[in-house]
DNA sequence: GCGCTTGTTAAAGT
DNA sequence: AACTTTAACAAGCG
């Protein structure tokens, strides 16, 4: 699912395919999927090239040789993909950009939950939506200052983008898994210790999957990632455990989202 | 074929 | 007023 990781992997994957190549036409299948007015996208795009890329937590920023950008949102299903011939085009590619040497560039919305659409000024936009640092980016001191005033379940104001950029489903869970915080002990709640240990365990937990480009099979065992069931035959033995103790994960809704957790070494 | 899932946001609640 | 909670969104997948 497209958080940070995943984000980061596709934006290297833009940076890799998509630059310095003028953009002939883009094809869009569904209008509901542009947050700028398909003729007005449509026409600045047009000849103009992508020069560079941004990425703020879950959000794609694609630098033009003009003075604004394309901005992308991946929702729960996005993805991108890089082809040329119209047998190549991947399933549910409803926009389409295609370069002039004849390449094209999917952005893959298989449950329309996708975005993309004009911004002038990234800054902007990301305090227009109230979106914080990114995970990589924020201080110890200002994640602490924040996680001290708020009084939700730290697993929802951790996945609040206002908070901290970039944190979604599974990786909250990963991270109060290996922080050994119960994801409904209240934020302002923790102590010391633990909020440092949020924030190391977040930005181990963020980079390992960067490192392992997202392939949820290639993260260590003692992930509790792999309880999911999200993984390969290799990995089913672990479905339902806990990767330290063995004892089966217990899963719960938290804001209303689905939750793993370790009942005996995750405890309010 | 029903129910679940993902991230965001608007609306409702406190 | 500010923060928190809930539901709705679309559609593929098990």
């Amino acid at each position: 699912m497209p958080e940070l990781p995943e984000v980061e992997t596709y934006r290297r994957y833009f940076e890799e395919t998509s630059l310095n190549q003028p953009i002939a036409d883009v094809l869009v299948e569904d209008t509901k999927l542009l947050t700028t007015d398909y003729d007005i996208l449509s026409q600045k795009l047009k000849n103009k090239s992508f020069i560079g890329t941004k990425r703020v937590g879950k959000n794609l920023f694609a630098q033009l040789d003009a003075p604004f950008w394309l901005h992308f949102h991946f929702g729960m299903t996005g993805d991108l993909a890089y082809f040329r011939d119209n047998e190549d085009k991947p399933r549910f590619a409803r926009i389409i950009f295609r370069f002039a040497n004849g390449f094209k560039l999917g952005f893959l919305c298989p449950r329309k939950f996708e975005r993309i659409g004009i911004i002038e000024n990234v800054d902007e936009y990301l305090k227009s939506k109230k979106i914080n640092k990114d995970a990589l980016e924020i201080s110890f001191d200002e994640l602490n200052d924040i996680l001290s005033h708020r009084k939700a379940p730290i697993k929802s104001v951790l996945l609040d983008q206002s908070t901290v950029a970039g944190i979604g489903n599974w990786i909250v869970d990963e991270v109060l898994f290996q922080a050994r915080v119960h994801p409904e002990k209240l934020s302002f709640q923790l102590s010391d210790n633990k909020k440092m240990a949020i924030f190391e365990s977040m930005r181990f937990v963020i980079q390992t999957a960067i490192d392992k480009q997202a392939n949820y099979d290639e993260f260590p065992t003692d992930f509790l990632i792999h309880a999911r069931g999200w993984g390969s035959t290799q990995m089913a033995q672990l479905i339902g455990k806990c990767p330290n103790c063995n004892e089966k994960v217990q899963i719960i809704k938290v804001g209303g989202r689905t939750t793993f957790l370790c009942p005996s070494q995750q405890k309010l």
